[in-house]
DNA sequence: GAATTAATTGAACGTTCGTTTTATTAGTAC
DNA sequence: GTACTAATAAAACGAACGTTCAATTAATTC
């Protein structure tokens, strides 16, 4: 046999990166076959070759399109006031929002960079680091304005990325908790980490107000 | 050749035990092979079976030790003080000692859990959520005394968890922070993060003391 | 409807994997 | 120094791996 009835190229490359995207979160990308994946798109492990020169280029293609995924969400997110505040809510919502959504890719961009070149992980850090300046960039500028209290921005922003990212761990949608729930924690924790000075009713407006915070 | 001089079975596998943290932190699980092991050790990959029956039962029991070595680090460490600012603290600087102390080992015990048996894996995952509660309780008691304030314990001991572990992914020793210090910015953002009263000078006795917590 | 292109199969390649078996030597006990 | 045990080497096992190649069929073009 050979081509078969319906088949298209589009939707057959379309497949292999969901799957991909799914065995590799499940699996690892070592454990993951390109026997396996084949036959969970329901096609010969030759015929993936096609769409991906090689096992690694699959990956690096999945981890990339996440990064610009990601980075272009922040980047429509991003709003155009100047409050620290404001500004960290919405990198807050953001990123829970876009994590929760794509698990099992943020897994996969996670856990599976030590099977990149040294070229291609070099390129998907720079992306990372990219992102990760924006928060260091808020929480800086929240200093500066004393509307944030913060030791080491370089730390707490690892610190911050680190907690909210952390959320796939154990977040399963549907069950005690809402995402709606878990982003307004997530958010009100954020906010006293950096001791934060409500300025605006950006957070949930029944919080006590106006005072700043202790250690 | 067969024995060779000065050979000793348990100093080999205690360089075993060694060179399989380290390769499996570097490389990850599945794409150390044995050979690669036995070659780190100065040996015949054959000679590892004489130690650990498969590739499989060395990883459980890396990953078994490590987090035994966790609780009783903490059982250790434990306060005698009712006091839950008291506990925490001490429970985040005994966390974060021994993750920073040893960082390879917590690399494999939190990436490679999909490599176990379900059997294992239970067995795991059980010393794990024993030691996570341990932090709930604190939490908890901190709250039904008003000495914290947190929307919802589970959620808020995860976050803490993620945002403490996630240390050894950035941290490298000997950089720009000391440990000490990287252990009071926690130990800070952790009082933060759950509306911490101060109650007794258990951190840097230089904050500002005795007022609650905004948002 | 013939020619061309797109999509896939089936078989095979060489390599590497975890593991087992057997033989051989170093250390230890008497 | 002989008997026994501990520790390893060397070679081999079948299975699985990523990948390639030639053949074959479906869709498209003219």
């Amino acid at each position: 046999m050979a081509r078969t009835t319906g088949s298209d190229g589009e939707k057959t490359e379309a497949a292999v990166r969901e799957a991909a995207v799914s065995l590799i979160a499940r699996l690892g990308y070592e454990a993951m076959s390109m026997r396996q994946l084949a036959a969970e798109v329901g096609v010969q492990a030759a015929a993936l070759y096609r769409y991906f020169p090689t096992k690694e280029d699959l990956l690096f293609t999945l981890m990339r399109e996440h990064m610009e995924g990601l980075l272009k969400a922040w980047d429509a997110a991003r709003p155009a006031s100047a409050d620290p505040v404001i500004r960290l809510a919405a990198y807050v919502e953001n990123h829970i929002a876009f994590h929760i959504e794509r698990r099992h890719a943020t897994h996969v961009s996670n856990m599976e960079l030590r099977s990149l070149s040294h070229e291609r992980l070099t390129q998907i850090l720079k992306m990372r680091t990219a992102y990760e300046k924006e928060l260091r960039t808020i929480l800086r500028d929240g200093v500066e304005v004393g509307a944030f209290e913060v030791d080491d921005t370089g730390l707490t922003a690892m610190a911050l990325i680190q907690m909210m990212t952390g959320v796939i761990v154990w977040f399963r949608p549907g069950e005690r908790l809402s995402i709606a729930e878990v982003t307004a924690s997530y958010l009100s924790m954020t906010m006293r980490l950096v001791g934060a000075t409500i300025s605006h009713g950006t957070a949930r407006p029944s919080g006590r107000a106006g005072d700043a915070v202790a250690l």
